[in-house]
RNA sequence: GGCCCAUUCGUCUAGUGGCCUAGGACACCGCCCUCUCACGGCGGCGGCACGGGUUCGAAUCCCGUAUGGGCCUCCA
């Protein structure tokens, strides 16, 4: 994997680098990353950390150091001369370029597009190094897959067009190129390239909206690759188990956020109940939310079959930690509902979901209203809102004190 | 403009010449369940870009067209 450090990771390249690491560990090999600093104009100051954070985040780890592309500028700079004394390249205005072939073809076989040729008359003498020394990506690139004995390098499609000079350059120096897989790229709902306008895009942003990252892993392993005929849900170890490159398939996917938030709530509600609670916290935690960490894991089992992701708790789940606006006006004759269920609630004994439901249902049958048409005022005036976790383990969870707080205010002052 | 890549339901895909009356999933619609919202169950809608070949037979192979994308930087 081998990003530039101009900014935040885009999903499309963590798909990319996702391919990688699958295809590594499958195969028991190592997974490198490499970032390719060799613009150093473009660079930007905390991409680098920024990039390994968000790897390390979907679970994507790699084997040995990072290594930095202008580290071997030295090396680079020396089998430029020695190319230049050979003949195979020569210099141009302070520049180093190649001398690419002028006819025949250049070729090779992609592993998830076949085979592909170049006509070498297409072939520019690029710029090995620049006039003021420092190698140009198309060069180094290449140099520091045989330097790192690199032996499959599964990229974006944008380079396949680099990839014949890479491959002039390898066989220049008497190496073997390595084997290419070019992926598609990723494309938002307007067939466009994938970006802001569409959602998230950056790890980050998926991070804070409150995915769970197996579930992100597993939906991008399927943008452009599929074990079966109807295999949808795979763990990061059945997918290891699983990749194969041959799989991959070579036209663009569409991003489909509908479908993440489907499969993250899938495995949301797949966790066990601590493991959905420990996540939660953390995810609050860091999104700034200092509420009560016993409330919040008390409350977690009455959330999780309801939200698909973490982000959706504060707006869900909120009124139990803080204060609720007024919610939408009552119905006539609702506030009488509310009021009765005031008096009858501050009898219960104990205050616990159950009896709390039982209490509230014989209320309804007496007031001769069904159940649908009795709580929903109720609801309203505890949670604020018209959609809630289950109203009785929502009542229980937030107290009998801030419950008939709630249900006086909304009575109105003529009953309070 | 040149070269290269791609093209199966709205979306992700299965499909490698007969198993295809084209399968699954998301989304959407309907019904059931139900304290709201979800979950779940059942059912429905919906596709091989187009045109020529090759073949007894093509979503699958070949050619062309169209559409979309990439590259053509002393960017990566």
């Amino acid at each position: 994997m081998a990003p530039s450090p101009t900014g935040f990771l885009h999903i499309g390249n963590v798909r990319t680098a996702l391919f990688n690491w699958l295809f590594a560990r499958h195969e028991g090999g190592e997974f490198r990353l490499r970032i390719e600093n060799t613009d150093t104009s473009r660079e930007v100051e905390a991409a680098t950390q920024q990039i390994q954070d968000s790897l390390r985040w979907l679970g994507l780890d790699w084997d040995g150091d990072v290594t930095f592309q202008l580290d071997r500028m030295e090396e680079t700079a020396e089998v430029a001369r020695r190319l230049v004394e050979e003949g195979k390249a020569y210099e141009d205005e302070g520049a180093i370029r190649f001398r690419m072939p002028d006819e025949g073809v250049t070729a090779w076989d992609d592993v998830v597009r076949g085979r592909v040729e170049f006509p070498n008359e297409q072939l520019e003498d690029l710029v090995l190094v620049r006039s003021d020394g420092r190698p140009t990506y198309n060069f180094a690139s290449p140099m520091e897959d045989v330097w790192d004995r690199i032996t499959h390098v599964i990229r974006g499609e944008d380079h396949i067009s680099n990839t014949p000079k890479q491959v002039n350059i390898i066989r220049a120096i008497g190496a073997e190129p390595p084997v290419y897989a070019h992926v598609s790229h990723v494309l938002g709902a307007d067939g466009k390239s994938l970006s802001k306008r569409h959602g998230s895009v950056t790890v980050d942003e998926f991070k804070h909206a409150g995915y769970y990252a197996p579930a992100l892993m597993n939906f991008l392993a399927l943008l452009g690759w599929s074990y079966d005929d109807k295999t949808t849900i795979m763990s990061p170890e059945e997918l290891v188990e699983r990749f194969s490159l041959e799989r991959v398939v070579p036209s663009p996917a569409t991003f489909d956020y509908d479908k993440l938030d489907w499969m993250n709530g899938v495995y949301l509600r797949t966790l066990a109940p601590e493991e959905y609670a420990d996540e939660l916290v953390r995810y609050l935690r860091e999104a700034g939310h200092d509420w009560d960490e016993e409330l919040v894991r008390r409350a977690a089992p009455i959330v999780q079959e309801k939200i698909e992701r973490f982000g959706q708790f504060p707006d869900f789940a909120g009124f139990l930690f803080r204060d609720i606006e007024p919610g939408p006006a009552l119905r006539d004759g609702a506030a009488d509902v509310v009021s009765a269920a005031r008096d009858e609630l501050a009898r219960v004994e104990p205050f616990a979901a159950a009896q709390i439901e039982t209490t509230l249902r014989d209320l309804a049958s007496r007031l001769e209203l069904s159940p649908r048409k009795a709580f929903e005022p109720i609801r309203i005036a505890v949670t604020g809102s018209k959609v809630s976790p289950g109203l009785f383990e929502s009542i229980e969870l937030l107290g009998r004190d801030k419950t008939l707080e709630r249900l006086s205010a909304a009575a109105g002052p003529a009953r309070a």
